[in-house]
DNA sequence: CTTTAGCACTCTGACGGGACGAGTGCTAAC
DNA sequence: GTTAGCACTCGTCCCGTCAGAGTGCTAAAG
């Protein structure tokens, strides 16, 4: 693939441009104009044509102009691209819009449609995997009679809370004591971690019949139950990608709403970039998803302590303005970075 | 409008019936078939031209058959329809699907899921005012060193819980000291009562200098702020949307789903159904919103301890199967009010 | 007076051909 | 290596035609 002239590698950016740009097969007499390169449509055909044979561009028909193919995108934004640096009032304004008071969920959300207004496509953001952080507490609270209300309070910014149905009217003083009791053993461990011990210790107390500690523990256990949800994400701005004419049938549309709905998939794919550090990028196919035939999906990671806890990114038509949206997912994960990483 | 012949009503209500079966006009041919009358379609004609005349039917160009005007449907639901009682398999499966054990906002996202299921079309519930619920108690927690975790416990089912940014560390003993003493001042009161309480004891605490006392009322004045959030709905099976041949057009498509994003003006139109006691339906442009133009809406209104707090409704073509609709949306905002007062 | 048959009329939608424009590939000349 | 010229291929737009569906009207039958 290296072994593109310096004029192929030209035209091929001036074509994905052009063509990002207005959505039509791009001819040899625009890019003769466009390119800069002063050379007549003859000789652009020429070159063109070699791009053709490597599978880089494709026609749609016999006389239209050219359109890149996936490869051809490929080749685009990993080697020719020039990505736009983010001026810095725009930096600002993110900014603004994710101010850190906000919890968690709000984080995600606002950060999701900051996403999809500034690139007027899909924003998604993944909620923050929570199994790899740390319990900062629990408390019980009678409710009714054969109901109590369990807080788990997680980190500064992350509370929970699940009723919990029990066998039985509990008094505060006895829930005083299962808080006590639970957070002496599992405050500041990690929820997985917690997860095990308590496995560990109810089977060990079963047996020497400590009453008191079982019921503690299986509380804590139902609790842990509901609170590890399955990952999820939030998406908005799914009306964007109306206005895009890729997507102007019905049918086409249809599907990709409800890939959305199903999420299992998106998550897979989605999952697929926690490890990749900075933006990664799959154009068209190369998702491995049909459903997302015609889009691409611009993800980067973000963290919390160093950890990767979620992906954010866009989804657009493969023919979206990556130069553009590149930067916009890389500051947007920068910025909740530091909005969820922030004490205060 | 009472003065429709026997004859003009059977022919309306065989009309309306066909054309929401396959959604093409219906011409006398047909009917004359369809009604079951035995009359040829030369009659046909006549009474359709009647119809005509009074507005209820209007032919889409010169040579195709008839359709049903907004005024058309409304005399067809008001005095045509025969609604299918359900069948009690139907009652159960959906009393199955809301189990009682979820937390409010569960229950009315599977509602939701539960409407756009059973009719293939969009499933609408808001969520339930609370502003006339009473307080049942609340807590506070510290969190960290400005920070504490504030619970308000509205009802068994209902738990919320905010963060308030602190000027100072307070300890759990003070905390707790603020907890008893607003508990003690406000459980089981209604919320609107409560602030407005607590805004009169604060004025006058203020004036007696007492810091405890007052910084007590300042935090669940803060509460309060942020748990009472507006009204919202949730929505869902928008996706059912695009299967619909009115809809067709992306335009269209895409102007309602921003009007589902915007939710102001579906909160006005939901809004004015709370009132009404049992469904309500408002046929096209009878919303007198005109991005709903080619949209019906079939609402009903579900109550918790006698008070209408929310409505549940279906979004669908003007063309939906109206008399399978409609006892759907009833028992469901039965099944919504049975899972709500369930105390268990 | 109501109902019906017959008929002319109108409109839509599908089909097909011709003109046009855009763009290509090839060849031959620079 | 580059370019101009030219024949060729498609896709799109614009009719004109034709069949089908359904109407409105009129005149006859019940």
């Amino acid at each position: 693939m290296a072994e593109l002239t310096e004029r192929a590698q030209t035209l091929l950016k001036a074509l994905t441009e052009r063509y990002i740009r207005d959505g039509q097969p791009v001819g040899s007499r625009v890019l003769a104009r466009d390119a800069g390169l002063n050379l007549s449509p003859a000789t652009i055909r020429n070159v063109i044509a070699d791009l053709e044979e490597l599978g880089l561009v494709r026609s749609p028909h016999t006389s239209a102009g050219r359109v890149p193919t996936v490869s051809g995108y490929r080749v685009f934004v990993d080697t020719l691209l020039s990505v736009q640096p983010l001026d810095n009032s725009m930096v600002g304004a993110l900014k603004q819009s994710l101010d850190t008071t906000a919890d968690t969920k709000d984080l995600v959300q606002k950060a999701s449609n900051l996403l999809s207004d500034v690139t007027r496509l899909a924003g998604i953001v993944t909620l923050p995997q929570r199994k790899h952080s740390s319990l900062q507490r629990v408390e019980f609270l009678p409710l009714s009679e054969k109901k109590v209300l369990a807080v788990l309070v997680l980190d500064d910014k992350e509370v929970r809370n699940s009723i919990l149905n029990t066998a039985r009217h509990y008094s505060s003083a006895e829930l005083q004591q299962f808080s006590n009791f639970l957070n002496a053993q599992f405050a500041g461990k990690d929820l997985d971690e917690v997860r095990e011990k308590l496995l560990a210790e109810l089977r060990e107390t079963r047996e020497t019949l400590d009453r008191m500690m079982a019921t503690a523990l299986e509380m804590a256990d139902q609790v842990l139950g509901t609170a590890e949800q399955g990952s999820d994400y939030v998406l908005a701005g799914q009306t964007n990608l109306m206005g895009v004419t890729e997507f102007c049938d019905v049918g086409r549309l249809r599907q990709l709403f409800e890939a959305f709905n199903e999420k299992k998939e998106i998550l897979g794919l989605l999952d697929q970039c926690v490890e990749n550090e900075g933006v990664q990028i799959f154009i068209g196919e190369e998702s491995g998803y049909q459903m997302l035939d015609e889009c691409s999906l611009v993800t980067a990671p973000y963290t919390v302590k160093g950890k990767v806890i979620g992906v954010l990114g866009v989804i657009g038509p493969t023919r979206m303005a990556y130069e553009r949206v590149i930067p916009i997912v890389d500051a947007t994960a920068r910025i909740l970075r530091a909005a969820l990483n922030s004490q205060d």
